[in-house]
DNA sequence: GATTTTAAATTGTGAAATACAAGTTAATAA
DNA sequence: TTATTAACTTGTATTTCACAATTTAAAATC
């Protein structure tokens, strides 16, 4: 991996700093975890890009995958300890677009963040990590 | 603007999702706030991605500039309010770093961060932001 | 007021990343 | 054996980025 500089900022945007990374960590925190969960989401990724985004993700430890077990050629990709640790940028991302764009969002975000008046972002955050790695295990 | 979809997530990601966004953001956090001192910066940005982003972020309303009175040749380009809410991403990327790569960081970043264990990050962005305010109504 | 300096910006070219469409592979299902 | 389908590859066009050189315009110097 070349790092730009020893930018604690600069390093990671070398690492998930382009237009689909953070698309697919966002994917699998709401539960889409396949190839074609990710061809499914909105925004619409190339094939090309997807796989090798998968593999630089898988590479870096962010993600890594097991196989679905009546159908093998399907493929589970799950976050790692590393990966579900960008979700407090994930949340903090979501909050500026809520609070700095005029613009309609989508109902599922709109539902998974209105909890966060109530109980606070951190709470959000380790309720949402918490849960995430609790459906991992089932 | 083009949105590649109504999820804040993306919606962020199209305004700063690139490699050098947030790094002008982040200087501009350290008290870098002219294109030379943007040049100057580790990461080597050239100067066509340069004025083109200083561009995009003062149409996306995130930075502004007022002219030097003493020389009017040059900018100091400053964050909006829009600009300063960022800071929370900035922060938790930084943690991430910290947390999850094993490298040596810039000595300004291990001093910017050493308050963290000791107040909390929620304080640490509270401070830096307010900080940020007050040297710019000087 | 002509010349030099410098912050900001532009231009040109090659390389890399991304978009889009079509095709391939291999495991499973029929 | 032949579909079917999840994952992946390939080819080409477009866009973005990197790198080097040059231009512009305001300020400073002579």
């Amino acid at each position: 991996m070349h790092f730009r500089s020893t930018c604690p900022v600069s390093n990671i945007l070398d690492i998930v700093g382009d237009k689909w990374s953070l698309l697919i960590i966002r994917d699998l925190f709401i539960g889409r975890n396949t190839y074609s969960d990710f061809l499914e989401s909105p925004e619409q990724i190339s094939t090309n890009i997807l796989v090798d985004r998968l593999k630089k993700l898988v590479q870096f430890g962010l993600i890594e995958f097991t196989r679905n077990e009546q159908d093998k050629k399907i493929k589970h990709y799950n976050l790692t300890s590393k990966g579900v640790d960008l979700y407090p940028i994930l949340a903090e991302m979501a909050v500026w677009s809520r609070k700095n764009l005029d613009v309609e969002f989508h109902p599922l975000s709109v539902e998974m963040f209105n909890d966060v008046d109530e109980i606070g972002l951190e709470k959000h955050i380790s309720n949402t990590i918490e849960g995430y790695k609790k459906q991992l295990n089932k």
